[in-house]
DNA sequence: CTTTCTGCAAAGTGTTTGCAAAAAC
DNA sequence: GTTTTTGCAAACACTTTGCAGAAAG
């Protein structure tokens, strides 16, 4: 397992420890598919390891961002998310307003377009974060045109 | 003032009432120039009414976001920002990371590849947040090359 | 006068921290 | 054996809510 190396080369790097704990959070959070909240990673590992401590798993999420398995998003009410950076490359986020349904795209237009934006300000491009919102073709379909729920 | 008259209709709209505890967290979000936590906000009102209470603080940036005077944006560290939403268009942020420096911007050709994004995958456009992040000129010169403080 | 609003303080989230026992090295 | 880590529970920051008195319409 590539990530379970990765995060065992981060810990001994900073003389840190792997422990089960740790592996038991890192196998939680690759087994969810995408954007976790802190809680919801929390429930997954109780599932393979009931007597896991709910710090522990928020002070492990930390270091899965840290090592860069894990990356970091904020979402409007509040609740930290992560998703998967462990070779899944740059992606951003399409996401219905409706459903909640989320593509994950990549798109090189969009990406040559905020280079030129950092040049022309003469910033030295370090990351960027873009969320598209709608409504997705069913909601869209199915009389999305009123915002309301 | 056209923020005043706007949050005052809308509240009419809505059998709401304008009161003055309103008009000063209006006022406070004005003045402040842009991205400001509640508790910024709270500090500022409190300023030019030291009798106000946090909650009615609260209860008012709701109320101007859901006015279109403010507009609601999360940070990394948890605390929700609101900036100013009124005749300010729409645009997107780029952001020292390592002084904290902001430039508001709105590129053509980042809209227009966004548009495409959304036909691609039939969405319906509605909204979106962009932050590009990175090094200013300034901190870029500076030495930015460590990401350090 | 009736309804909405206010400030307070208490409750509610999501997250962090102190600690003694336990695990990793 | 020494150091880091753990789970628990209490603390913490930010936000919301219940309520009786006050203000707006």
């Amino acid at each position: 397992m590539e990530e379970r190396d990765r995060l065992e080369a981060y810990l001994r790097d900073r003389g840190l420890k792997m422990t089960v704990a740790r592996e038991t959070v890192l196998r939680a959070f690759l087994g969810l598919e995408r954007h976790v909240s802190a809680e919801e990673l929390y429930d997954e590992a109780r599932r393979l390891d009931p007597s896991i401590g709910q710090a522990t798993v928020f002070r492990t999420i930390k270091l899965l961002a840290d090592a860069g398995l894990a990356r970091e998003a904020c979402r409007d009410d509040g609740a930290r998310q992560y998703e998967h950076a462990w070779k899944h490359g740059h992606h951003d986020h399409l996401m219905c307003v409706r459903c909640g349904a989320v593509v994950e795209f990549q798109d090189d237009a969009i990406e040559r377009a905020q280079e030129a934006v950092y040049s022309a300000h003469g910033y030295v491009p370090g990351g960027h974060r873009l969320e598209l919102l709608g409504l997705c073709p069913a909601c869209a379909g199915t009389g999305g045109g009123k915002g309301s729920a």
